[in-house]
DNA sequence: CACGGATCTGATACTCGGTATCAAATTGAG
DNA sequence: CTCAATTTGATACCGAGTATCAGATCCGTG
């Protein structure tokens, strides 16, 4: 629904269906192979073509499956975003949006404690590629439509007022504190943990 | 010196020369005859053909000038970025971070509210295309690397210690606060104040 | 003024990401 | 089984960006 190419039947019938069911492993596949090229030759010097003849796909297809290159490496970024904004909306209502917001990251730095080493590498590589970073921030705008909406309606604002730029702002404030957390992390290789960095990134700002 | 194609002689030789001024003319006409262009039919649906044809320029010697098609227009920020740290720069060294960078975003502000109009259509443009919206966020990053080190050194902290997140997300947040200031402003094409928009966005955060 | 090295230019050819089209193959429902 | 919908690969195309190279232009020096 947001970009990826999508089929006919798509989130509407019950029965999975077999069709389905191989666009999803192929769609898997996809993204391993073309991790594991990644990885082991960068970003930029992995062309499109070589992924699709690793996975036994034409060109052609391999489009089909995900729309750019960088699809398949922000792909995951989709998922990362409904979970903030469902853990957002879990959180108590009296607690203070700053603090929420901070609390909801927490699936986030949970995941990177569970998988350090996979989670370093792939941020690394979002960091290092100058095209990976654009396509992150355009996620990250895509999470902040996602989450001020509940900003808003803690402040009791109307969501749809363009004027009021207190939600939005909150939202993309929070949002960077991330990015400048996680940035941090990779430069320390890991050492220190994403949370506590990400602690004293919000807490520069909550005074 | 900081992506440009540069000739060898560059930002040292006293005398600008025939060439340099030739080539800073050339690189004017360029601007404005992209940004003609661009308003006109869109930045994806011009092409570099068509702008170096425009000017009278080979597309090779075109790429010599602007080493890609969004250096035509991101390259004026780059000019903002160094306004806007020498802005934080001047702010009396008693003040709270937080509100030096407000104010030092006022050097933008008050562009805006003299060219309205042209700001405007600028802005638009920037938000309408999704990559120049990178490249932009691209521009914002190294706007937080001039502006982080004051940051720094009013804080009392070592600037290369990337475990304390501090005042990269202090720039980080209040470059974020200017961009939904910024979306906002577009979104009301202008109706309410820039400057009223940043002050909301950023006292939203100061508490 | 003339020369010679450095620089700029245009032309050409190339790589790569992404789009469009079309006929053949595959699937799934009736 | 049959037929319509969908998927696939092949091909051709477009635009951004890079590399190369020969010719033109500039500029300091003798």
């Amino acid at each position: 629904m947001t970009e990826t190419a999508r089929t006919a039947a798509e989130s509407a019938g019950k029965p999975p269906g077999l069709r389905e069911r191989m666009r999803a492993t192929v769609r898997a596949e996809v993204v391993d192979v073309a991790h594991r090229l990644f990885t082991e030759q960068g970003f930029d010097r992995t062309t499109v073509d070589q992924i699709a003849a690793e996975v036994g796909l034409s060109r052609a297809s391999l489009f089909r499956y995900f729309g750019t290159k960088e699809q398949i490496v922000l792909g995951r970024l989709e998922e990362s975003g409904r979970l903030i904004a469902e853990a957002l909306a879990a959180r108590p209502d009296d607690e203070r949006p700053w603090e929420a917001l901070r609390r909801s990251f927490d699936v986030l730095t949970r995941r990177n404690e569970q998988a350090p080493e996979q989670a370093l590498t792939y941020l690394r590589m979002l960091q290092e590629t100058p095209s990976l970073r654009a396509g992150h921030h355009e996620k990250q705008l895509i999470w902040q439509g996602l989450l001020v909406p509940e900003i808003a309606r803690r402040l009791g604002v109307s969501p749809d007022r363009p004027e009021d730029t207190r939600p939005s702002a909150l939202a993309a404030a929070a949002l960077a504190c991330l990015d400048v957390a996680s940035t941090g992390w990779v430069a320390c290789e890991g050492t220190v943990p994403l949370a506590e960095l990400l602690d004293r990134a919000m807490g520069a700002l909550s005074e």
